[in-house]
DNA sequence: TGTTAGCACTCAATAGTTGTGAGTGCTAAT
DNA sequence: ATTAGCACTCACAACTATTGAGTGCTAACA
């Protein structure tokens, strides 16, 4: 048997005992439990290997090994099986979304339920996001005298509201011309950079108008670039009280005061670079105050283009091969449900 | 010295010190602290009186006093000194306003931050409700054959969006004209029973739009008396972890977990009667997981009408006095902002 | 040369023991 | 009526074994 084997059998068994137990798992359990052909005294030599190149930590002398973050990275990449979901839980998932077709917001939140309930993590799950390629159609409707507002909708039926305080009184007449100007640029899809192209469109309108076209535009800019519109829907918070590694207050309140700041959040969902599943391991993550947490994220679709992201967030001992089968089958459910839920 | 004074002067003592330090209060730190002028012994008799008239408990035989919330009611309501705000106080509060006039949301997301800070307990603030007497203006906007979107928006500024299935195909005339409709029942504010009275304005739409125009008003009934719409802001959830009351895990998850539905928190603080500042005390609160919790809410109006709901939680233990002279101060400087904000 | 049994040592966790102090209620004296 | 004095209660903190799962090292073995 190939040495390196060995010492990588040993590692993925201490992986899957600790995050089964929260234990630090000692040479003769392993032994004992998983029958890996060779005696303690062995194991306590490989896992001193394994502490020396970094995959184990040991909390004191006396006490047995603790994967590092390296080991989980090496486990998610190479050694881990995903798990296939079950029939059960998959006809749990469906009944769960039953209720809930036909609008996106309520399909969102119920991910997000769904996530929390089958895992016993922390979830999160983000709405989409406006962006310029997205946007359908603007209305703008007027408020007041020096007030209008702006209503954009987005081909995924996400629709963001926007009051805008302008210096002089407009009339209705003005915001219709202005409203076709904006839908005209939105047709073709040149909205954010139309100074330089578009002044046949800009015809129709006289100079107070184009000022005020003028205005709008980096309002609209704006709008689409930050994050205000996105909802972000969370479940079983306290569900790390159920984690040792978070039974000591301090640990437990840094974690729980992330909740307050929806801005941390949302970048906290959209750090992951690709699409599909993305994987952050404790020390790997950029947020001091997620360092000793993973995060499990994945997106979701339509026509190929990525809406929004939603994931699960627990100690670094997490639970990866479940939550990325998890993961896996909830998205494909996810998507199908936004396509038939935004093209109906 | 009237005997039923002498009494209340130790109750009053008692709270006083419990509230200060989450200690059982004895009879010997009592005569040290309070100059009461009578002896320890004489304190344990009126203690054991007061204790037999609901006042008092003892969480055990050899252990001092804690005040019931029987006792808090009568603290509340005849004993405590309200806590007028001090100049730096008010200073800060002012400060921390100041980057925030001119937006309705962040106003009341920033008075909950105020809230939090300045009392170390948990805030919830929440933007104004729809009603049906708000509503100052209905726009239908298409957005697929079927679909529309209708937009209300509120005299106090409150936009809400809706999406409506239709069955049949509508053109964006019939939209206009029923638009043009709902807005004149709004004018005559009679659009929650139009049937009764309005046949005058009907007599512009064919037998089609009045079948539309039936199928809409319910769901304006309805977006109205839901609460979907209402944003609560919420700060400082992690700090009943200061409180030795929640210093148990099951408490502080119980709590926690309020936080996670929206709707809850809409109930707890909608449910004072009346406007001004209302109190309600441990046992007294309807909903099992505050029965714990004293909650102190007021509200904020505008012209007379009330918008929405401020509010504190914390331990029954809680410094009512300064609450209370915090939240009065607060929301006069709010419905300032306000009636700015929305009227400008 | 890799593997293993044996041994002395480490250290967190648990349970038991004891002392301390702030509290009480009761009684008798003021 | 008030209070000093006294015996009693009980949570809490500090201390002291005891236990047990773990280690590293060494020497013997295949």
């Amino acid at each position: 048997m190939d040495i390196r084997e060995r010492k990588m059998k040993i590692l993925h068994a201490i992986i899957k005992d600790y995050i089964a137990t929260a234990e630090p798992v000692g040479s003769r359990t392993l032994a004992k439990k998983y029958n890996l052909g060779i005696s303690p005294a062995t194991i306590r030599n490989e896992m001193a290997d394994l502490e020396e190149m970094g995959f184990l930590e040991q909390p004191h002398t006396s006490s047995g090994r603790v994967p590092s973050d390296k080991a989980y990275r090496i486990y998610v990449d190479q050694l881990m099986k995903v798990e296939k979901i079950n029939k059960v839980i998959e006809e749990t998932i469906n009944k769960e979304y039953e209720s809930h077709v036909g609008e996106l917001d309520k399909i969102i939140s119920q991910t997000s339920k769904i996530l929390s309930n089958l895992t016993n993590y922390t979830s999160l799950a983000l709405t989409p996001q406006l962006c310029s390629a997205s946007i359908k159609h603007i209305q703008l409707v007027p408020l007041q005298e020096d007030k209008i507002l702006m209503v954009i909708i987005s081909k995924e039926g996400v629709v963001r509201n926007v009051v805008i305080n302008i210096d002089k009184k407009i009339n209705s007449d003005t915001l219709i011309k202005i409203s076709n100007v904006l839908n005209e640029l939105i047709r073709r899809s040149s909205i954010l950079q139309f100074e330089q192209e578009v002044f046949d469109i800009l015809n129709v309108l006289n100079e107070e108008e184009r000022i005020l076209l003028r205005d709008i535009i980096p309002i609209i800019k704006d709008t689409l670039s930050n994050n205000d519109g996105i909802k972000v829907y969370t479940n079983g918070i306290t569900n790390i009280f159920n984690f040792p590694e978070f039974k000591d207050l301090e640990k437990a309140k840094e974690f729980i005061d992330l909740w307050e700041q929806k801005n941390i959040l949302v970048q906290l969902l959209s750090s992951g670079t690709d699409d599909g599943i993305n994987i952050t391991i404790g020390s790997e993550n950029k947020m001091d105050e997620v360092r000793e947490c993973s995060l499990i994220t994945a997106t979701y679709q339509l026509n190929g283009r990525t809406l929004g992201t939603i994931g699960v967030i627990g100690p670094t001992r997490m639970e990866y091969s479940r939550v990325v089968g998890l993961l896996n089958h909830l998205t494909g459910q996810l998507n199908e449900l936004v396509k038939r839920t935004l093209i109906d």
